[in-house]
RNA sequence: UGGGGCGUAGCCAAGCCGGCAAGGCAACGGGUUUUGGUCCCGUCAUUCGGAGGUUCGAAUCCUUCCGCCCCAGCCA
């Protein structure tokens, strides 16, 4: 029954590493407080997950299934203005693309509303909330200040009686928005300032994605959430820094409501920065509108659906979250960080092929004009199991243009006049002219092939320093490479600065080259597939084709390359 | 100048019931290699924000100072 069995880690992918929620549970459980935990992923369906919101989701569904206990999805659903149903369905795509299965119930905070109203009507009878008819003007007035105490709504010692009628009527509409709202009677003078009778109810006269019209009242976030993991059995609420102060709120509704069925222990952990990247939606948000990027799946946008059409396999991004660690303190991590986790993913699963990003034409002189091999070669170094592809040779190829050097110097491997190199998997080549065009740039180099080392060994036993890819011009299709580098040129873009947004991307954080060749058989790969083109990094195969009907591929991250290093 | 939090390497992060400062990313050096990839090996904190104190012994306990983050929505 629990969920949490479908809640794989991929192999390879660490073990989680110690940190002070695992170590609270730890002690829960050996206390026996719990007999196993529930925990909860609650967003509010009012925008698409980024990297982020993964780490919460691994977090929760991680902890769940390492704890053998069951992770609720839950939907935050209670401010029917900014939310929308397309939302939620965009977010149960995204965790279950994560790899993450939350059973069979999807929860709703709107599936609580008569019971949270309920839970309200009992604080009215205690004495513990009332109906404040002011104005949101007045009442922000009334709340002090972070050094001075609040002032008492001339409200606050409305009987309750009339705090039930009126909050009954504020249910049944007769109120405008604005008119009037429920709100905790604790203490205006608290230097706390979440605890200076914080709004529990306020109208809004908007339909509502699940509930439509059936409520005009909606309850605020510091009475739901706490009640809505209160009635799911949360045993460890899970959240982000800036709550914080909440969990006084949090505390304080469970401790009197007199019907919550238990009280759930807040915790909060750091959220999720990444250098030269925002994840804020209200930027996201403008990085969209404003046309800097195509979409919320633009490859270059740190959205899950953005990582995910980027090449990021679910497994680096959830390795990545537990890698990081969870803490309470403010940080920052580095993009390579999690490039890296990509890598590791990759190298290990991504098929190896040969693709020239920016074609240099080839002709191999002493090669039959007519002749055609094909070479079988393996798709991954290490693992026979992923099989092997049928690459055609002839006499014209085309190498990467950067693997060729008219001037080389002697740290450069790869081809350059006079020099013999190797063609992976084909022949040795040696460089025997440069062509250029009349206005000097090089055009098609020609060169000779050593028969004898067929299948890429001389049998004379000589080395050569460099190995590179190619393609067989006649066989080769042509493709649509994109390059993404950083969609920001400042390393902190969601600090506090005054700036001009727009001063902060990147221009060339899209670079599309239009003559890229691949192999024939990449035409068939399907959305999503990453390959290593060997040398050139990781790319994965686009939904979409170009404009002049040549399949996509959009880099996903570059290898490792220490020639380029020393240059 | 109220309240709530946080300071361990360039970046994450264990350790925090006191007993010789884990690990990862990055970087650097070396080896293997039909990808300048991968893999392997090695180097990288005499010191834990600063200063005092307790102790045989302090990143861990105490005092104090400094720095950073969050809170004044009828958002979550």
């Amino acid at each position: 029954m629990s969920s949490d069995s479908k809640n794989t880690t991929a192999p390879g992918e660490s073990a989680a590493p110690k940190n002070f929620i695992r170590t609270i549970i730890d002690r829960d459980l050996a206390k026996g407080r719990h007999p196993s935990i529930v925990t909860r992923f609650p967003p509010e369906p009012n925008g698409f997950l980024h990297i982020g919101h993964a780490k919460s989701i691994c977090l929760n569904f991680g902890l769940a299934r390492d704890y053998d206990g069951v992770c609720h999805l839950r939907f935050d659903d209670t401010n029917p203005e900014k939310e929308e149903d397309f939302y939620a369905r965009a977010i149960q795509d995204d965790v279950r693309w994560l790899g993450f299965d939350w059973g069979e119930t999807v929860y709703h905070a709107s599936d609580y509303f008569e019971q949270l109203y309920g839970f309200a009507v009992e604080l009215i009878e205690k004495g513990l909330a009332y109906v404040d008819s002011q104005s949101p003007d007045k009442i922000r007035a009334q709340r002090g200040t972070l050094t001075e105490p609040g002032q008492n709504s001339p409200y606050r010692d409305r009987p309750a009686q009339e705090s039930l009628d009126l909050f009954a009527r504020m249910r049944a509409g007769e109120f405008e928005e604005g008119q009037c709202v429920l709100r905790a009677r604790i203490d205006m003078a608290s230097p706390q300032i979440i605890l200076r009778d914080p709004v529990l109810y306020r109208i809004r006269k908007v339909a509502h994605q699940r509930t439509g019209d059936t409520w005009c009242i909606y309850p605020m976030y510091d009475f739901t959430h706490c009640l809505s993991d209160a009635l799911e059995g949360i045993t460890h609420s899970i959240c982000t820094l800036e709550f914080q102060d909440n969990r006084a709120l949090y505390d304080w509704v469970l401790d009197n409501v007199p019907s919550a069925p238990c009280h759930p222990q807040q915790l909060e952990f750091a959220r999720l920065n990444i250098n030269y990247t925002v994840t804020s939606k209200r930027k996201l948000l403008q990085l969209v509108d404003k046309n800097f990027v195509s979409g919320w799946d633009d490859p270059r946008m740190p959205t899950i659906q953005g990582m995910r059409r980027r090449g990021f396999p679910a497994a680096a991004i959830r390795d990545f979250c537990t890698q990081i660690g969870v803490s309470k303190k403010d940080s920052c991590v580095d993009m390579g960080f999690l490039e890296s986790c990509v890598r590791d993913d990759l190298n290990d699963n991504a098929p190896r092929a040969f693709a020239v990003l920016d074609p240099l034409k080839v002709v191999i002189e002493n090669y039959p004009e007519e002749q055609v091999e094909e070479f079988e070669l393996a798709n991954h170094p290490k693992r026979p199991d992923m099989g092997t592809r049928t690459v055609s040779f002839s006499r014209e190829l085309y190498i990467e243009r950067n693997d060729f050097l008219e001037d080389a110097p002697k740290k450069f491997f790869r081809l350059a006049p006079g020099r013999e190199v190797r063609l992976r998997g084909a022949y040795f080549v040696t460089c025997t002219e440069v062509i250029k065009d009349d206005a000097g740039s090089i055009v098609e180099l020609r060169c000779t092939y050593d028969p004898q080392t067929r299948g890429g060994d001389a049998p004379d036993g000589r080395k050569v320093k460099g190995t590179l890819h190619w393609l067989s011009a006649r066989h080769a299709i042509e493709a649509e490479v994109r390059l993404y580098d950083r969609l920001f040129t400042e390393e902190n873009p969601t600090g506090d600065k005054e700036r001009d947004f727009k001063e902060f991307i990147n221009p060339n954080s899209l670079t599309i080259l239009p003559d890229a060749r691949v192999e024939a058989g990449l035409a068939e790969a399907e959305a999503e597939q990453c390959f290593q083109f060997e040398r050139q990094g990781y790319f994965s195969r686009d939904r979409e084709q170009s404009e002049t009907g040549k399949p996509v591929f959009n880099r996903t991250v570059t290898l490792r390359d220490s020639w380029a290093k020393k240059k």
